[in-house]
Order: structure tokens, then sequence, then C-alpha cells
DNA sequence: TGTACATCAGTGAACGCGCGTTCACTGATGTAC
DNA sequence: TGTACATCAGTGAACGCGCGTTCACTGATGTAC
């Protein structure tokens, strides 16, 4: 990542993106630790004092990265919906596009789950937060309308099943990543949507 | 924490498990962030300097502490086999036991998952993964026994419902913190249980 | 039982590194006339 | 179409804070004789 020469000035709107898209490759590639501003202006090739011409401060690109990573899971709602209009069908789908976009992503979990959300500033774990109630609110309209139309067993609620299937990927994402690639993301989310489907079935 | 006086002299060994709970007991108030040798040094009432008379560094006392967690998961598999026979019965409250435990110690997920473990030395992360995976190894083995004895459907691999239980607790366990509590961890746990359960069960 | 010495935990000052952030300056691009 | 000026992204040097770590010193405790 060497800079030859002085950088082209490109507009800011643009340039936020950049910064925010490297942000992520960063952590990607070094882990939040090495997400510093030295790293990403070096990947979007600038200095690290030219971020400041486009971000208040690193918090404030944190929060780009986190609103970014938002939208795409909503984005993955929308997408399954417009795919098929079977409930089951629906959430299969979506966790087949989640396990894609953190397996596309690695950075994901460890910005989500980061000190700096975890244990940072209330409002920003307040966003955070907010933003996964929301995604697990469309999982559990899906989870309602299957029980509306007599294909999910009505006793279930909704909540639990969304955070269940929360819960075949986040932890597989976890494996996947502490063991080296090792653990088969995608063959997880496969078998462990089978199995939760069969509980979620009604007869 | 005022230190009024000097400290008592006290024995290495006991002072350094002192010092790894101290540590716990910071990241459970003030998350990963707020864990310095400051803040643990000042909760054992000693001066930051003390607590290399303990420990060789900032990261030996991480690996200690790691240890401790890693202890304590592999104590509850234990502890559940001596309680009961039943397979079904020592993975109900195995999971039981691990909400229990990040309930009582909600700073287990905060260290397991820092960016020192999940981005920091390939060393230190596959000391977790090996923790995790023997966790992981013993789970399977209450599974594979409940398949022999004809009570776990066998067409089911092992490792998917290990995986899955362990879906069970870390995502709630995650709600829960980022909510602020809100999120009833235990009846999660056990909602979440009885339905995987149906799943599991031979007809 | 008393004395001299070794050991070892605790102390506070100081160091140095990493890193986020600031600021005066540069130079390219767009705009007004 | 050309000139003067304003705007704005990029630069590099410097600052300062937090924090892990070191080190010479202290003083209590245990041990040898």
């Amino acid at each position: 990542m060497k800079r030859t020469g002085r950088a082209q000035k490109v507009n800011t709107e643009v340039r936020q993106e950049q910064i925010a898209e490297a942000a992520l490759d960063v952590v990607a590639v070094h882990g939040m630790k090495g997400l510093s501003v030295a790293a990403v202006a070096d990947r979007v090739g600038l200095v690290p004092s030219a971020i400041y011409r486009h971000y208040r401060s690193k918090g404030a690109l944190l929060d780009t990265v986190l609103k970014l990573i938002g939208d795409r899971l909503q984005a993955n709602v929308t997408i399954v919906c417009e795919e098929t209009a079977d409930p089951l069908d629906r959430l299969q789908r979506l966790v087949a596009r989640h396990v894609k976009l953190i397996e596309e992503n690695r950075a994901i979990p460890s910005v989500v789950f980061s000190d700096e959300v975890y244990g940072g500033s209330s409002e920003r774990r307040e966003k955070v937060s907010g933003s996964i109630g929301r995604y697990l609110a469309q999982i559990e309209r899906l989870v309602r309308e299957g029980q509306t139309q007599g294909r999910i067993r009505p006793t279930l609620r909704p909540r639990t099943v969304a955070v269940m299937i929360l819960g075949i990927i986040q932890p597989a994402a976890i494996l996947a990543h502490l063991s080296g690639g090792e653990f088969d993301l995608i063959r997880h989310g496969r078998e462990a949507w089978d199995l939760l489907r069969s509980a979620l079935e009604a007869d």
C-alpha cells in the first residue's frame, strides 16, 4: 500500500463511502485492533490527517460503518420478500443470505461485537441495539405470517424463534473465524436451518 | 476504590487469583475497553506496577482470565453428568448452567470475543479456539450418547446440534447486554431449548 | 530466644510508544465577472 | 474566452493523552545460626 505522489482530489460524499469500505477491509484483514485512522487512510491512498476532511472523528467513521452493515442486513430482508411469498422459504433464504453476507464480509462480527460498541458509549450501543432489534422484528413478522397461514406452529413465541435464527449464524461465524476457516459456515447454516425448520413446521 | 496506606503483603498464588477475578469484575463493569492494568490494580487495592510482581504482562493476565473462564465451562459439563444420566436432561441442564454462568458473569462474552482474542495473536486465538472446541466436543459426546440410546434422532450430525446449542446462549447473551438487561436471558434459554429438544427427539 | 540476613511483595516516579487529532499551508477545481 | 477569487480536498509536522512497562527503593516476613 505505497502512496506515490499526491492523491487525487475526490468529492467528499464519494470519499466518505470509500473510507467506510476501506475500514471494513482493514478490519477483515487486521481485526478491530488494527483499525487505526492511519491504516484506513493508507488503504484509501491518503494521509491520516486527510480522513478528517471527511469524518469529524474516528468514532463518526465507526458509526457510518455500523450503519452500512445495518443497511445491508435490512436489504436482505427486502430481497427475500421479493424472491418468494412463502414465509418458511423467506426465512430459509434470509439465513442463507445472512451467512453469505458474513462469509464475504468477515469484518462484520468483529465490528458489531467490538469493545467500541459493546462497552462503548451508551449512545452507540443503543443504535446498534436498535439496528439488531429492527432486524429481529422483521424476522418475527415473517414468523407471525407463517403462523397465520398455518405453516408454523402457533404456540411458538416469534421472538424466541427470531433469536434462534440469529443463533444459527452467529456462533458459526465466530467459530469459522476462530478456527481459521476450518469450520464450514455454509454447511452449518443449511443443516441447522433444516433442523430448526422441522421444529417450526405445524403438523 | 480509594487506597489508603500500603497494601498488605500477600502470597503470589493468592494474589494471582485475586487479580484475575478483579480483571473479570473490571470488564463486567467497564467493558474490555476499561480493562487497564491500573483499573485492575485499583480494584485489588494495589498500585499498577505491583501487578507485575504477579504477572509477566497484561497479556499473561488475560491468558489466565481466559483459562479461568474455560475451566468454569468445563466444570459445568462435569457437574451435569453427575446430576443425571439421561443425555437430554444433561444437555438441558448444561444450557441452564451456561446461561446462569453468563448471567452471573457478564464479562465472559466481552472477554472471549474481544479484539485481544479475536484479532490478537494466533497463539491466543488458537488457545481459545481449543477451549471452545473441547466444550463442543463434550456436547457432541452427550448428543451421541443420546443417539446410541435412541433418544435423539440418529440422522442429526452431533456437531451441528452442539453448535446450535451454543446458538441458544450466545446471541441471547449479546442481546441481553446490548439491550441493557431488557432481554430475558433465562426465559429465552428455556424456550429455545424446548423448541430445539422437540426437534432432536426421536419419534 | 535473640540477632543478622535473604526473600519477596508493594511503591512511585519515569519512560516510551501508539495513536487520534490539530493546524497552517498547498494546489487543484469550480465560479463570478 | 480570459482573469481573479473562493472553495475545498490533500499534506506533513507536531502535540498530547493514555497506558503498558521498568526500575531502584522500601519494608515486612520468614529463615539460619
